[in-house]
DNA sequence: GATCAATACATAATAATCTTATGTATCATT
DNA sequence: AATGATACATAAGATTATTATGTATTGATC
């Protein structure tokens, strides 16, 4: 089973800026590859989903990069920003309320 | 505090499900109201956001309305369909499986 | 050495969906 | 009489994902 891409539109920013907060730096095709990993391929990150939301994380600073080759094959790092660490624990802090909120939603008593 | 849009975007449709499953029949603005109070605030649905969800959810079938006059101001009340009652619990059993992968992608260890 | 899958980036057209603003109207309270 | 709450609806614009396409390297298979 995949998830909806519904729910995972308003979660993937959170998502990439958990991961880099735990790995320090990553590039994308790592992204997609660690979320599909993590989540038992539950999560699958389209590239059309990803590459434009990196590009307007760094746009808006969040994110900063560093461009790599890998043999003639280029590659290019994702971190954190020192402002981006800040936005990332409020984000995840948002998150983490915000699915507290849901499951006390979905918990509610069922009457049907 | 009032979660970000694109947090709710995800989920609009399952909470509406997941409360016509609980009352039965509910109108628009009471679906506002409920959200509103069940969440403390933190969740407000706007009206520009749920009632096309409302109505698209009503042209899938998933839907069925019925038009009541309270005094002479109009009152539209929504139900699950059959069918609506079937696609509720699949969503109410996605929703709650994200959260649980999401909730364990947020807990991953953390090394910043 | 040719082909395929995986790795790795990027972007453009389209679609979906929300935000913001606007509009109409009733009802209760001050 | 005016204001805020109730109650619906929709349209223009913004945002963001989907789908498709493009380029190119590398490793594995035949």
């Amino acid at each position: 089973m995949i998830y909806s891409s519904e729910l995972i539109k308003g979660t993937l920013k959170t998502i990439i800026l958990k991961l880099l907060k735990d790995n320090k730096r990553m590039y994308g095709y790592e992204i997609t590859q660690t979320v599909k990993e993590l989540t038992g391929g539950k999560i699958q990150l389209t590239e059309g989903a990803l590459y434009p939301s990196l590009h307007a994380l760094e746009a808006e600073g969040i994110l900063v990069t560093e461009t790599e080759y890998i043999g003639k094959r280029v590659r290019k790092y994702y971190s954190l920003s020192p402002e981006g660490k800040t936005i990332t624990k409020e984000k995840l802090s948002e998150l983490a309320d915000f699915m507290n909120t849901m499951k006390f939603l979905l918990d509610l008593k069922t009457s049907s």
